[in-house]
DNA sequence: GAGCACTGC
C-alpha cells in the first residue's frame, strides 16, 4: 500500500484571505469561461467584500458570487443590503437554500451576528414552519420551494426588494425553476436586484444565463431602457488546504479500495477521523462490516477504529451516533452516502475517501420510468468531497481514480436535476404561474422535449390541461395548489365528490414519505410478519389506512411504533402533511368526509388519479406477470406488497421500480369498469394529442 | 421473494 499513492495537487490557491475578506472583482463581458476567471482573478483590482457586493448590487441587475461554498461569506451579504437600506420601505431581502436545515442554521447564525432575536427582524419560512413577523422582519431565509409557492399568489415577488438564491450550482429542481423565472420577473421589475451564489466552475453559465443574447438586448433596450451585464464576484473560501492523492492505476473494485485506503490511514497517518463515499447501503453496509471483521482479527493498530454507517434510510438514533465526539485514542471512519457532501456536515475530518461514483436519478420519457443508476460523480461533486477534509486543518483526500481519468474524463458539472426527472410537478407549476409556453420557457438548462411532452399528456389525460394546454378551470387550478404529484393531488380532488376525502389524504400523506417501516434492525421476516398485523385484501393503500389508525389508537406513542417496525419519525411526519392538505383542502372547498368502511370508493378514488397505471394479469398466466393496460409493459407486483402472490386480475399501482424486473410498488385491486368511469376519453377512444401539432 | 442516492412544497 505504501507505494500506492501518487500525490497531487488541486488548482493552486490564488490569493490569501486576510483581513476580513477581499476579492477580485470582475464582469462577465470579456468571457472565457473558467480559466479566463482565475487570469482575471490575478490582473483586476481587489476590491474590500463589503464594498464591491454593495457596489455590483447598485450598479448591475444580477450579480453572482462565487467561489468556495462553506466559505460562510455568503451569510454576510443580506446584513450589508440591510445596512445599505435595501429593506426599507417595508421590502424584504430574501435569500433561498435548498435544504429546510439549511434555511433554519444561516438564519440562526446571521440572527446571532446581528444581535437580533430569530423571527423577529431575521425571520424563515420552511415548510410547516413560519418564523417571520409582518412589518418588523426585513431579512428572510426560506427554501427556493417555498419561494416558488409564493409566487403563485405574487407572481412579481413584489414585496421583495433583493433575492438571493444561495447554493446555485446545486441545479436542485426548484432552484432552476426559480432562476428561470426570476429572469423573467427582472424583464418587469428592472429594480429588482438579484444575487445568485455558486461553485466557481458554473461562474460562466450563470452569467451567459442572466446575459441577454445582443439582438434581443437592443429590442428591449429600446423598450425598458439600458439593460445592465451581470457581474462576477469571486471569493475566497475559509477552508484549508487539501491535498489530493490519486491511484496509479484504475480500481476494479471500489469498496475493497476503499477498505484497504481506509486501514492503510490508520496506520500511516496521524490522527482524525475518516469520511468515506460509497454509493448506498449496501456498499456502505458491505464496507462497515468488512472494516469491523479486520479491527477485530487484526492484533494492534486497528483495534483503534470506530467504524459508522451512514444514509438516510438509517434510524434517527444510529444516524446521531456520527456527531458523537470521537473518544481519545479512537478514529472515527464514518462510511457514508451522498448525504455527507451537502446535507451532513461532519466536525472533524481530515481524511476523505472518493469512491468517485453515487447514485443518481435518471429518467426514460419514453419508458416514463424513473431509476436509480451507480454512476460517476463530477468534478463540481469531487471538489465538494474534497472540501470536506478541510473544515478544521489540512487534509488530505484520497481519490480512487486516476488523476488522468479526473482531468480527461470526469465531466465537469453534473447533469442538472431537471433533465434527469420526470417533469409533471414542475410544468404544472409553470402553468399556474402563467407560463403558457412550457416548451419556450428560458431555462438554465432546457430539459428535453420527450420529456416536456410527456408530462403535458399527462397532466391533458388527468384532465388539468385543456386542448389548448391551458390549466382547467377549477380543476388544474385546485391540483396544482396541492403541494403534490398532480395524480395524488387529482385522487385528493375526486375523493372529496366520492365522500372519503379523510380517508383519501391520508394515504396522499403516506405516499409522501420515504416509507413508514422502519428498515436496518430485525430480520426481513420479522418486518414481514409485522405488516401482515395490517394487511388488508384490498390492497397496500388500505393498509397503510390500518396502520394510521392504529397508530392513533396507540395515543401516537412511539414505543407502539417500536413494537411494531413502524417508523415513528415518519408517522410524525405523515400526521404533519396529512394537517396541511386538510387545510389546502378545505380552502378549495373539497368536503373533508369520512366513508368509514367503503373501501370501494377509497379505491376508486385511487383510480381517478391513477388510471393510467393500470394493469391486469393474463388469465393463463401463474406467474405473477401483468401487463399495463396503456403499453402493454411487463409488470410484476412487487413482493413487499400485501397483494404478492394475490395477484387480484385487475390492479392499479403508484409507483414502478425496475431491477431485474418491472416491479409494482403500492398496489391496489380495482374492478375495470371504475377505469372507464375515471377517465373515458383515456380508455374509450384513442386519445386525441393536441400539445404534438 | 426483494431493495430504497438526496432534497423539497
Amino acid at each position: 500500500m505504501s507505494q500506492f499513492w501518487k500525490p497531487g495537487t488541486e488548482k493552486p490557491r490564488l490569493l490569501d484571505d486576510e483581513e476580513g475578506g477581499v476579492l477580485f472583482f470582475t464582469t462577465s463581458s470579456s468571457g472565457g469561461g473558467y480559466a479566463n476567471l482565475e487570469r482575471q482573478r490575478q490582473r483586476l483590482p481587489v476590491f474590500k467584500y463589503r464594498t464591491a457586493i454593495l457596489y455590483s448590487v447598485e450598479t448591475r441587475a444580477t450579480t453572482i458570487v462565487v467561489g468556495e461554498t462553506g466559505s460562510g461569506k455568503t451569510t454576510q451579504i443580506p446584513q450589508y443590503l440591510k445596512e445599505a437600506g435595501w429593506a426599507d420601505g417595508g421590502r424584504l431581502i430574501a435569500c433561498t437554500q435548498p435544504r429546510r436545515l439549511a434555511v433554519q442554521s444561516v438564519a440562526a447564525r446571521v440572527a446571532e451576528e446581528m444581535g437580533v432575536r430569530l423571527g423577529e427582524e431575521v425571520g424563515y419560512t420552511i415548510r410547516f414552519e413560519d418564523a417571520t413577523t409582518q412589518g418588523v422582519t426585513m431579512i428572510k431565509f426560506l427554501t427556493d420551494g417555498v419561494l416558488l409557492r409564493e409566487m403563485m399568489d405574487d407572481p412579481l415577488l413584489t414585496k421583495y426588494s433583493v433575492i438571493m438564491v444561495d447554493e446555485a450550482h446545486e441545479r436542485s429542481i426548484s432552484t432552476d425553476i426559480l432562476l428561470g423565472l426570476l429572469k423573467k420577473i427582472q424583464r418587469r421589475r428592472p429594480e429588482l436586484r438579484l444575487v445568485i451564489s455558486s461553485a466557481t466552475i458554473q461562474a460562466k453559465s450563470m452569467a451567459d444565463f442572466f446575459q441577454t443574447s445582443k439582438r434581443r438586448r437592443r429590442q428591449e433596450e429600446e423598450e425598458l431602457g439600458p439593460i445592465m451585464e451581470p457581474a462576477i464576484l469571486s471569493v475566497e473560501g475559509r477552508g484549508f488546504n487539501v491535498q489530493i492523492h490519486y491511484v496509479e492505476e484504475p480500481v476494479a473494485d471500489y469498496l475493497r479500495a476503499a477498505v484497504s485506503t481506509v486501514l492503510s490511514i490508520h496506520d500511516k497517518e496521524p490522527m482524525g477521523d475518516i469520511l468515506v463515499f460509497l454509493t448506498g447501503q449496501d456498499d456502505i453496509d458491505a464496507a462497515v462490516q468488512l472494516l469491523t471483521e479486520e479491527t477485530q482479527n487484526r492484533r494492534k493498530n486497528s483495534s483503534g477504529l470506530m467504524v459508522l454507517p451512514l444514509y438516510s434510510g438509517l434510524p434517527r438514533a444510529d444516524q446521531e451516533l456520527v456527531f458523537t465526539p470521537t473518544p481519545r485514542g479512537k478514529r472515527k471512519v464514518v462510511i457514508s452516502t451522498n448525504i455527507a457532501e451537502t446535507s451532513i456536515t461532519l466536525e472533524g475530518v481530515v481524511y476523505v475517501v472518493d469512491s468517485g461514483f453515487s447514485k443518481q436519478r435518471f429518467y426514460n420519457p419514453i419508458s416514463d420510468i424513473e431509476n436509480l443508476v451507480v454512476a460517476p460523480i463530477s468534478k463540481a461533486s469531487a471538489r465538494q468531497r474534497t472540501g470536506r477534509a478541510g473544515r478544521v486543518r489540512p487534509g488530505k483526500c484520497y481519490r480512487l481514480y486516476t488523476e488522468e481519468y479526473f482531468v480527461k474524463e470526469m465531466s465537469a458539472e453534473g447533469i442538472p436535476e431537471i433533465q434527469r426527472s420526470n417533469l409533471v410537478s414542475c410544468v404544472i407549476q409553470l402553468k399556474a404561474l402563467g407560463i403558457d409556453n412550457i416548451l419556450g420557457f428560458d431555462w438554465p438548462a432546457s430539459p428535453s422535449s420527450e420529456a416536456m411532452v410527456r408530462a403535458l399528456e399527462v397532466l391533458y389525460s388527468l384532465g388539468v390541461l385543456d386542448d389548448d394546454a391551458k390549466l382547467t378551470s377549477p380543476t388544474g387550478f385546485q391540483v396544482a395548489e396541492f403541494p403534490l404529484d398532480p395524480m395524488i393531488s387529482k385522487m385528493i380532488l375526486s375523493s372529496g365528490e366520492l365522500g372519503c376525502s379523510e380517508e383519501i389524504i391520508t394515504i396522499a400523506a403516506v405516499l409522501s414519505v420515504q416509507s413508514i417501516w422502519v428498515s436496518g434492525w430485525g430480520s426481513q421476516k420479522e418486518l414481514d410478519e409485522a405488516k401482515l398485523n395490517f394487511a388488508a385484501a384490498e390492497g397496500d393503500h388500505v393498509s397503510f389506512l390500518n396502520v394510521y389508525k392504529a397508530f392513533l389508537q396507540s395515543g401516537k406513542s412511539s414505543q407502539w411504533c417500536h413494537k411494531n417496525f413502524v417508523n415513528y419519525q415518519a408517522m410524525k411526519k405523515v400526521i404533519e402533511i396529512r394537517e396541511q392538505l386538510r387545510r389546502t383542502a378545505r380552502r378549495l372547498g373539497i368536503d373533508l368526509k369520512s366513508c368509514e368502511r367503503d373501501t370501494v370508493v377509497v379505491r376508486k378514488a385511487i383510480t381517478y388519479g391513477f388510471f393510467a397505471n393500470a394493469c391486469h394479469s393474463e388469465a393463463s398466466s401463474h406467474d405473477g406477470k401483468y401487463k399495463t393496460i396503456r403499453g402493454s409493459q411487463e409488470v410484476y407486483i412487487h413482493p413487499s406488497s400485501v397483494l404478492f402472490r394475490v395477484n387480484p386480475k385487475w390492479v392499479v399501482y403508484h409507483s414502478l421500480v425496475s431491477t431485474e424486473k418491472q416491479y409494482m410498488r403500492n398496489v391496489i385491486s380495482i374492478d375495470p369498469s371504475w377505469l372507464t368511469e375515471a377517465a373515458p376519453h383515456f380508455y374509450q377512444k384513442q386519445r386525441p394529442n393536441p400539445m404534438l401539432h
